[in-house]
DNA sequence: TGAATTGTTATCGT
DNA sequence: AACGATAACAATTC
C-alpha cells in the first residue's frame, strides 16, 4: 500500500523524533521478516540513528558506523511508536527499543514487510531504478529508457527496477494525466510523449507528497490525496476532464482505472 | 463463504 | 534476455 509519497511522509514524520536516538535492543516477534537473518539485524543494537531517508518505497535509517536499516512496508506495514503505559500497536512485528524509553515499531497485519540490515546500501537498493523526482532523471534519459522497452506502460511503471516508487494508485493517476492508455507499448512513445509522462509522474507524486499521501483504509490514515485522485477507484464516476464514466479493467493482474475517452486503447496491441 | 486486494519475489513457459 | 502468467506470502474487508 505505501507508495513513494506515503513513505516520504513517514520519513519526514519520523525524522525529528528519531535523529540522535540510540537503539538499545531489537525485539523480533516475526523473525522471518528480518534479512539477511535475525542475528544479522541485531547489528543495529547499540547504534544511534544519524539519518532518516527514503529510496523508492524503502525507508532508510542511517546508523553510526556506516550501517543501514532498510524497511519495506509492502502491503500493510506501518511505522508506529510504543511507549510505557500506552496500548501497543496491534500487529507489532519488529520493535526497536530506544534510549528515550520509547520503541519504534513496525506494525504489519499481513506480515509481508521486510527489514534489512547492512553495511553496504547496495544490498538494499541495488535493484531499484532511478528516483522519479530526482534531477538525475532527465526527460531525454526517460525517453531512452522507454524507447528500449516493448512492455506495456503500466507493468513497466510498476517495475521497481525500471523506476522506483510507483504503485498501483499513482501509476494509474500518472497515465491518466498523460492521457496514455496503460497497454500502450513503451517504445511507441515519442520523446515529447515520454517527457509528458515523466511530467505527469512528477506532478502526481508531488501533489501526493503535499497531501501527505493517500488514505484509502486503516493501513495509512494520515493523508488526504484520496480526495484528489482522478481515476483510481472511481469506476462509474465522471472523468474530471471530459465527463465520460471512468472504467475499471485489469492490466497485468492489477485493477486498472482509465477514462476511455481521454485514454484511448492503442491501435496495434503489442 | 469466498473472492478481491495490496507489493514483491520466485518460478515456469514462450 | 525480455516478458507474461501464476503462485506464494498473510490478513482483512466486502
Amino acid at each position: 500500500m505505501p507508495e513513494l509519497p506515503e513513505v516520504e511522509t513517514i520519513a519526514r514524520r519520523l525524522r525529528p523524533d528519531l535523529l540522535g536516538r540510540r537503539i538499545l535492543h531489537l525485539e523480533a516477534r516475526w523473525p522471518r521478516s528480518l534479512t539477511p537473518s535475525p542475528e544479522a539485524v541485531r547489528g543495529c543494537e547499540g547504534r544511534a540513528v544519524i539519518e532518516v531517508g527514503r529510496r523508492g518505497k524503502l525507508l532508510l535509517l542511517g546508523l553510526e558506523g556506516g550501517a543501514w536499516l532498510g524497511v519495506h512496508l509492502r502491503m500493510s506495514g506501518r511505522m508506529e511508536w510504543a511507549a510505557p503505559g500506552q496500548p501497543e500497536p496491534r500487529h507489532a512485528r519488529t520493535l526497536w527499543h530506544l534510549d528515550d524509553g520509547r520503541a519504534l515499531v513496525m506494525d504489519d497485519a499481513r506480515k509481508f514487510g521486510r527489514v534489512t540490515f547492512t553495511y553496504d546500501m547496495k544490498d538494499i537498493i541495488d535493484n531499484l531504478g532511478p528516483e522519479p523526482l530526482s534531477a538525475d532523471l532527465s526527460p531525454a534519459r526517460f525517453a531512452v529508457m522507454l524507447a528500449n522497452r516493448r512492455r506495456a506502460l503500466k507493468p513497466l511503471l510498476l517495475d521497481q527496477a525500471f523506476l522506483a516508487g510507483l504503485g498501483n494508485i499513482y501509476t494509474d493517476e500518472a497515465l491518466f494525466r498523460a492521457r496514455l492508455h496503460p497497454l500502450t507499448p513503451a517504445s511507441s512513445l515519442s520523446p515529447a510523449q515520454a517527457a509528458a509522462l515523466l511530467g505527469a509522474v512528477r506532478a502526481v507524486l508531488a501533489e501526493a507528497i503535499a497531501q501527505c499521501g493517500t488514505s484509502l483504509d486503516w493501513i495509512y490514515p494520515e493523508g488526504h490525496m484520496q480526495d484528489y485522485l482522478r481515476v483510481y477507484g472511481r469506476a462509474g464516476q465522471p472523468c474530471p476532464a471530459c465527463g465520460a464514466p471512468i472504467v475499471r479493467g485489469v492490466v497485468g493482474q492489477r485493477g486498472t482505472w482509465t477514462c476511455p475517452r481521454c485514454q484511448p486503447a492503442p491501435s496495434a496491441p503489442g
